[in-house]
DNA sequence: TAAATCTTTCAGTAAATTTTGAAAGTTCGA
DNA sequence: TCGAACTTTCAAAATTTACTGAAAGATTTA
């Protein structure tokens, strides 16, 4: 296979399992096209690459940096915007599942949380089965959100350590 | 709040939910309704009671058993299927983890490895960073997916262990 | 300050997904 | 074997989500 053919399965496949995890396939594209790119591209690039519209580029573009794995940056001398993704895989992943927690994890909590007040008739077995149904999830979510945050939090240790062993 | 009601908004909210986490609405609000059921639930009851079709219901409702977190079982002397969750939220969760990886993980793996063979001069910087970063998303990928067949594992023996316990 | 160059927004449109409901299929008892 | 009771399927409709492109908004240069 050539590589720019290969490239663009990539891009293709990422697309197709980000619809699959729930992000829109252009988001996804674009990750991937960045990822591939080792120079900057402008919108313009991204537009021509992908075929699609200029808001369709900004919109998703911007919603990269809200995840915090891709960046805008300026040439100098240039006009323009260029945006790059962060390469390090691992970081992506972090990034990635720190903002899938925020997303995802938290608003299960705070949902619970209004759940647990409601009348609680001790001899009411439905009541008690429900509230120990609801407990049970904030458990199980507050455990989740716990070890997700340790894993990351393992990582920017590692992380760290290799940026001071750079320095060394 | 009364526990009816308490009810409804779990049902309601467990739905929204769904829906951040690319599980469509209708699917995860059967789900929530057969959580707090303790009776096994018809598909008529279903519909009823968050007012679906019945083929939406047949849907969805076979969608969740292939998930494997509901359940049809038959009562005697009764024509109708009826439909029970499991209730034990932690197999809940490690089911859904075991079918998001298998739905997720692992096309990513299949797809990353036809990639692989891309026509590689060794001289060319671009084809080597392609490669290398091909590389890095399987070697995540493989340890996220060893991660969590570890967790899965772990659990099937914490859980053998607490039904032994029981016979104890 | 105006013009040029580029970015952002958003109403309208297109595409994708979900839902409906009626028809076809299945199962079981008489 | 028939028909009642129920389940499944699937084409069409409704809904939701994503995308376009033109217009408005920035920012820089002259």
């Amino acid at each position: 296979m050539k590589l720019t053919e290969a490239k663009q399965q990539f891009i293709l496949n990422w697309g197709v399992l980000g619809t699959q995890w729930g992000i829109n396939r252009t988001m996804a594209q674009i990750h991937a096209l960045l990822l591939v790119s080792i120079e900057p591209l402008s919108a313009d690039e991204i537009m021509a690459e992908l075929q699609i519209s200029r808001g369709n580029t900004n919109m998703n573009v911007r919603e990269l940096m809200d995840w915090g794995i891709v960046e805008k940056i300026l040439k100098p001398g240039e006009r323009k915007e260029f945006f790059v993704a962060e390469k390090d895989i691992w970081v992506v992943a972090m990034r990635i599942i720190k903002e899938r927690k925020r997303r995802e994890v938290e608003p299960i909590l705070s949902v619970l949380e209004q759940l647990k007040d409601v009348e609680a008739d001790k001899n009411d077995k439905e009541a008690k089965q429900f509230i120990s149904m609801i407990s049970d999830i904030q458990k199980f979510s507050n455990q989740a959100s716990k070890g997700i945050d340790g894993m990351v939090k393992m990582d920017e240790h590692w992380f760290t350590g290799t940026l001071l062993k750079l320095f060394k």
